[in-house]
RNA sequence: GUGGCUGUGGUGAAGCGGUUAACACGUACGACUGUGACUCGUAUAUUCGAGGGUUCGAUACCCUCCAGCCACCCCA
């Protein structure tokens, strides 16, 4: 094959991007129902813009970024993801200054420098929401239930919601001593990844598979325990919220999330169906990250869910519009009739198709069952000078004669004028 | 960055040292003089990811590379 698609980046062919809509659409009308409106924002940043915000230290940061300089020497990075500039959109343009309270969702590609696999690739597509200027829990229990709604709507039960609270940075340095102090005792059952990770976040220790970790940890202290007062309280309201609107969670105090900006609570939408890509929604509190990117102290929290995990669960179901009608002629001289009565046709609403080519009449109606086509018709001389025709109704071959007109025709396939 | 598996037509696949490279789906045209589907017929890979090697002979065996997938890692 001469010419490909970089490695990581896909294609989404035409049978698939109706899923890919559908799960758009359905994102948009959750979201407006909740009062999001939509922010487009830059896939290019300036590369500081992540570092500041995701954290220099992170896997992300550290060793998964695009990141080139530019013609102006301007050391730039395709976005890893969403929140950051969102964020840096909302300082740059003072929308504090008319309303500190934002909502706002977006859509688009991101992209990560990793081994592509099921459910991950190196440009991969996200959908988030994000509200601003709000530390009531209500706000945390509103974006929970509206991703909540969203994978309902979409027609996916099976994700379910776990949620956590990491606490702030007043409580969270002692809970990590307090997890090291644990886990100094039993470094020989770790396994190497999670001896390098005791310096550098014992946090991640308890999201380790690995069997021995997972039972060296069994008894380790839960974030829960440590979280101050204002962080408890936060985090009780906000599960109170949720049993209030009767919205289905658990609490797992093991989970731990992969960019440094979070605090308080934190949530993901897990799935055991695709392998090891557990994650098709996550997000969590991010308090102090406008103020870290130079902007008033406003906190916010959001989430993003996976486009290509969402499409992943919801298989492979048909979203294609199919044609209302096919026209077939007899012969040339009946093509200008009929590209005039298609045409018509288009203008007002319903899908037409025809020959392209001046096939026979067997190849024209097995292009019309190929399409599933819902009506074919065809026109020869006496169609044309009658202007009635005989309508075939492809499913069960029934025909029906009617007027040969756009009004006859939108009558026959059910599609009034717009 | 590390590991495992796999590369045969548009697709799914058989073949595993000598075959006209099977079969199925798909596609195109026809049998049906103005009507699809079912049936039937015909046509659809000068070639088996690329390069090298072993051999009288390689799609098959060996090496290198490339690509894809899956897993680790990390994450949505």
């Amino acid at each position: 094959m001469a010419l490909t698609a970089v490695k990581g980046f896909n294609d989404i062919l035409p049978d698939e991007s109706g899923r890919w809509r559908y799960i758009e659409q359905t994102a948009r009308r959750v979201f407006e129902r909740n009062g999001f409106g939509e922010i487009r924002v830059p896939v290019l940043e300036k590369t500081e813009l992540f570092c500041r915000s995701i954290g220099d230290a992170t896997d992300i940061v550290e060793k998964e970024m695009y990141t080139f300089t530019d013609k102006g020497e301007n050391s730039v990075t395709l976005r890893p993801e969403g929140t950051a500039g969102v964020m840096r959109a909302f300082i740059e343009h003072k929308l504090y200054a008319q309303d500190p309270i934002a909502k706002l969702y977006y859509m688009g590609p991101m992209f990560r420098y990793e081994r592509p696999q099921k459910g991950r690739y190196r440009q991969f597509h996200q959908i988030g929401a994000e509200i601003t200027g709000v530390n009531d829990p209500l706000a945390d229990a509103q974006v929970l239930n509206m991703l909540t709604a969203f994978f309902r709507e979409i027609g996916l039960t099976e994700p379910t919601l776990q949620i956590n609270s990491l606490g702030c940075p007043e409580c969270r340095p002692a809970y990590r001593n307090a997890l090291r102090g644990f886990l100094e005792e039993r470094m020989e059952h770790l396994c190497e990844d999670c001896k390098r990770r005791f310096a550098t976040n014992p946090l991640r220790t308890l999201d380790c598979k690995v069997p021995g970790c997972v039972e060296a940890t069994l008894g380790a202290p839960s974030v829960l325990e440590h979280l101050c007062s204002g962080c408890e309280d936060h985090f009780s309201s906000v599960r109170r919220y949720l049993d209030l609107s009767s919205t289905p969670y658990s609490i797992n105090h093991r989970m731990v999330r992969g960019l440094d900006y979070y605090t308080r609570t934190t949530f993901e939408m897990v799935t055991g169906l695709l392998g090891s890509q557990s994650a098709v929604a996550a997000g969590g509190r991010y308090d102090g990250l406008i103020s870290q990117l130079g902007g008033p102290a406003i906190p916010g929290i959001g989430f993003a869910l996976g486009l290509e995990r969402v499409a992943l669960l919801l298989g492979s179901q048909d979203f294609v519009s199919l044609p209302d009608l096919f026209i077939a002629t007899m012969g040339n001289g009946e093509r200008d009739a009929a590209f005039r009565l298609m045409d018509g046709l288009l203008k007002s609403g319903v899908r037409v198709e025809m020959d392209y080519e001046g096939k026979s009449l067997k190849s024209q109606m097995r292009r019309a069952d190929k399409l599933k086509a819902r009506y074919s018709v065809v026109i020869g001389g006496n169609e044309v000078v009658s202007g009635r025709a005989s309508f075939k109704r492809m499913a069960d071959g029934l025909q029906a004669d009617a007027e040969l007109t756009v009004a006859g025709i939108q009558k026959l396939v059910g599609k009034p004028e717009q």
